[in-house]
Formats: C-alpha cells, sequence, structure tokens
DNA sequence: TATTGTTATACTCTATAACTATA
DNA sequence: TATAGTTATAGAGTATAACAATA
C-alpha cells in the first residue's frame, strides 16, 4: 500500500525535479488534452469517422435526441442534423420517432455504427500503454485526480 | 511527506469506490481534454479568438516560421496561411522575412497579441480553482502522472 | 407560448493538389 | 531536387436566424 503511494511519487518525481507552477500544470492538461483528442481523431479517422462523428457515436450508448446529441456535444442544435445525416447516410445511426413526443428524434447506432465505435475504441486502448504500469490502487487515485481536474474545468458537468 | 501522499491518495478515494478499469480511465482523459479544449476555446471567443487562433497565439513565444507553427498544430502548412491572415488582420501578429533563408516568413506576436493571449490565459487560471488544493509534492506527483499520459498517447512528443 | 428539429447562410478549420520562389 | 509558403478547391464543423410541427 504505501509501496503503491511511493510508486506514485516517483512517478511524477522522474520528470519534474521541481514543484511545478500551476501555469505549467494548466499547460500540461492543456497538451494532454490536445494529444488526446488528435489520437482520437486519427483512429475515428481509420475507420472513415471524423473526430465529432466518432465522438458522437462512442456517446451513443441507447436512443437519444438530437437535442440530447446537442448538449452532449456542447454545439447548436443545428449542427446536429448534418452530423447525424452523414452517420446516417453511412448506415451507422437511424432516427426514430419517439413515442411519446411526436417533435422529437431519437437517434439509435445500428449493428455496424457499434460494431466499428468499438474498432476505434480498441484502437486507442491497444494504443495506450501508459497505464498498464498502474495497479488498482494508483488506477485509483490517479482516477480521483483527473476527474477533480475535470469537475474543476466544468463545474456543472 | 506521507501525509501529503495520504492526501493525493484520499482524492482518488473519494470519488472513485472501486478501482477503475483502463477503459474508464481513458473515457475520462478524454472527457478531461474535451472539457480542457471546450474551456480553452469559449475563453478565447470572449476575446473575439477561435480556440485554433488562440492555440497558435499561445504557442508563438518567439518568431516561428510558418512550417513550425503547421508543426505545432499538427495541420498541413496550407492551413496557417489563412489562420495567420486573419490574425494578422487583427494586428495581433505580424510576418517578417527570416534573414538567412529568404523562403521562410517568421511569425511573430504583437504587443497587442501578447496582451490578448496574457487575458486569455489570466481567465483560465482565474477559473481553475480545482489546482489550488494541491500543495508543491502533489502537484510534482500529478505533473509527472499527467506528463506519462501524455506521452502515452504521443510517443513521439 | 415554448420546444424540437430542420433549413439557409456565412465563417473557420481541414486536407489535397498545384504553383512560385528559393535552397 | 527538395523545401517554404501560397492559392484553389472541396468537405466538415460551427453559430445565427428563421421556419414548420408539436407540446
Amino acid at each position: 500500500m504505501i509501496e503503491s503511494l511511493n510508486r506514485l511519487r516517483r512517478l511524477g518525481r522522474m520528470t519534474a525535479p521541481t514543484s511545478p507552477t500551476k501555469a505549467q500544470l494548466l499547460e500540461l492538461v492543456a497538451a494532454l488534452g490536445t494529444a488526446q483528442w488528435q489520437d482520437f481523431s486519427a483512429s475515428a479517422a481509420r475507420h472513415g469517422l471524423t473526430g465529432v462523428q466518432a465522438k458522437l457515436l462512442a456517446h451513443l450508448k441507447g436512443p437519444m435526441p438530437m437535442r440530447g446529441l446537442a448538449t452532449m456535444l456542447v454545439c447548436d442544435a443545428s449542427n446536429v442534423t448534418g452530423i447525424v445525416d452523414r452517420l446516417e447516410a453511412r448506415g451507422l445511426v437511424r432516427r426514430e420517432p419517439d413515442p411519446s413526443d411526436r417533435r422529437v428524434k431519437n437517434v439509435v447506432a445500428t449493428d455496424e455504427g457499434h460494431e466499428t465505435i468499438r474498432r476505434v475504441r480498441a484502437e486507442m486502448q491497444a494504443t495506450h500503454t501508459a497505464l498498464d504500469a498502474l495497479d488498482a490502487e494508483e488506477r485509483t487515485a490517479l482516477y480521483g485526480l483527473l476527474e477533480r481536474l475535470r469537475d474543476g474545468l466544468r463545474p456543472g458537468a
């Protein structure tokens, strides 16, 4: 237990001999965010998807109204029409009428849609080896820290 | 020392009672990356900049050739022309000839460019309070971990 | 009246290909 | 020949404003 914490500390000490400032930490978070998005987009592109299309598909666990997708993507609802149009044209999602509100259209992933995003996810996991060195306790600590960072960035999330 | 490590661990325990899987960690890294970019873009927009424009300006510490900017932004060189055009039209950057290679144009931030990006950075720091709770040792550990994550995402970086 | 989804429009970012001027 | 920067072009994402259908 103490050993895993010491290891956690050693991981930090390895590359940052002096204590980083808040500005340096924010810069690194930005670099990590950029790297994450670029890798995800590149992986998506290998499967014929744009980054945004893959992101929508990845969040589509069940039927979701267009409006909900706009909220998830943090963009105007009018944009979702085009994004879903292109995914639907490729047979990766379907639009279904909502039984309880005829204004609403629910978007659902097709089998091919599920399969495609599954491959993108698998590819991401395969190329991310940095996390494999962490044991269960270290992952827990890291998860909590990242969660706090994210909540700090988006208080409402 | 041990106390700060325990605190680090407690921070993790707080919101993740069970050990997260690699998939869950990657999903959280993605969410953090998205949140980071959206906050940065929103801050940039408040100062009349797009996210990419602000990113270019933020990395422009000294004179940089167009080619170097393309490498930094991880995009084709042809895109940089337009991005710099728009920044230059607003008086935030200048193009200067390179003395040693007449093919090269070096981009430099104007005083107004520096001032604008300084305000964006200040705004980001002000809204990111999550890091303030960490002491020097915790920041060091976190920095090292984030660095490892980033390097795992982009082995070449 | 308010909300959902869509259309029309304009702008930015993106890659590709072709061009020029230099090296 | 190769490289730096640009132009032209087409596609995708973005916000704004207006609209029809429904609540």
